[in-house]
DNA sequence: TGACAATATGTAGTAAGCTACCTATGATGG
DNA sequence: CCATCATAGGTAGCTTACTACATATTGTCA
């Protein structure tokens, strides 16, 4: 097979890719990425959501279940990102003295100075998605997009 | 807070989401809406992935790397998935005589009649993305989603 | 007030993704 | 022809997501 062909097939498989896979692609890709970058402080991209949250809310009390429903992620899976953020010193969690049944989510001084740290990096990173578009173009996504969640809410 | 308030937090909110969160939201819950429909095939979204591409290929020889990286994954993922399926009886591993350094991938009976069954679904499940949208707009977002796929491949 | 309902959190087990390292097979060059 | 390299596949162990079930705390009402 010759390289006109490849590429032929190439532009082929992109038009009949499902519109499910290219989410699917773009977001394992985006992951990726990021990943690789908060490799060296030995972070990962639902930790950084995470603990940004937490940081956008510090004048708030903020519960586990306030997290879960704001990232969208079911209970257990914040539990395990707390756990591994607590081991970290991040954050700690601490039960609330007025109604035990809540934990309180804080941020340590260290997660503090690691959320302002990066929330430069954080910008520049999601800037790279749109690399190359127009403002017009971006704006176009970002509101298709918001279709999107809205069709995918209705379903859920 | 009143429901007024709630609304507008909601807009604002929105407006502001990183577009990265967005994608991944839209992927988390369209794989859980795949899911939620596969669960009663004990299926699950990406294995229906792995074994349609199988059969789209059933009439060339398919190996482990072939998957890898049509779908974009590493190859312990696929190795993962092919266990599984196996197990479940959906398609077989076997040894390539010509060269025993790889294994092709073939769907059983029941494999290729699952595959068959579930393709008019999987066109269906897809089109719940778009749902509401214009051609137009489904044509540009189409468009918009393989620029970024293009910027995350010149990242990677 | 004491049973029950509702809510928040915790645990166990599974799937799907990854990296890092290991093994097996075949290709190749001195 | 054999050592070495390249490539395909395998294993171990991690993270993040899930469901299903369990526990703890608070709220409520007969």
């Amino acid at each position: 097979m010759n390289c006109e062909e490849d590429l032929k097939n190439l532009f082929r498989d992109r038009a009949h890719e499902p519109t499910g896979f290219k989410f699917r692609l773009i977001n394992e890709s985006f992951a990726a990425i990021i990943n690789r970058q908060l490799k060296d402080d030995d972070m990962t991209f639902s930790q950084l959501i995470l603990i940004s949250y937490v940081w956008e809310n510090r004048d708030k009390k903020v519960t586990q279940k306030d997290i879960s429903e704001a990232l969208h992620i079911k209970h257990p899976t914040t539990i395990g990102l707390l756990k591994r953020l607590e081991e970290k010193e991040m954050l700690t969690v601490i039960v609330d003295p007025d109604n035990r049944k809540f934990r309180n989510i804080v941020l340590t001084p260290k997660g503090e100075k690691y959320v302002e740290k990066n929330k430069e990096r954080k910008r520049n990173t999601d800037s790279t998605l749109t690399e190359g578009m127009t403002e017009e173009e971006i704006a176009k996504l970002r509101e298709l997009l918001d279709k999107v969640i809205d069709n995918m809410q209705k379903q859920l």
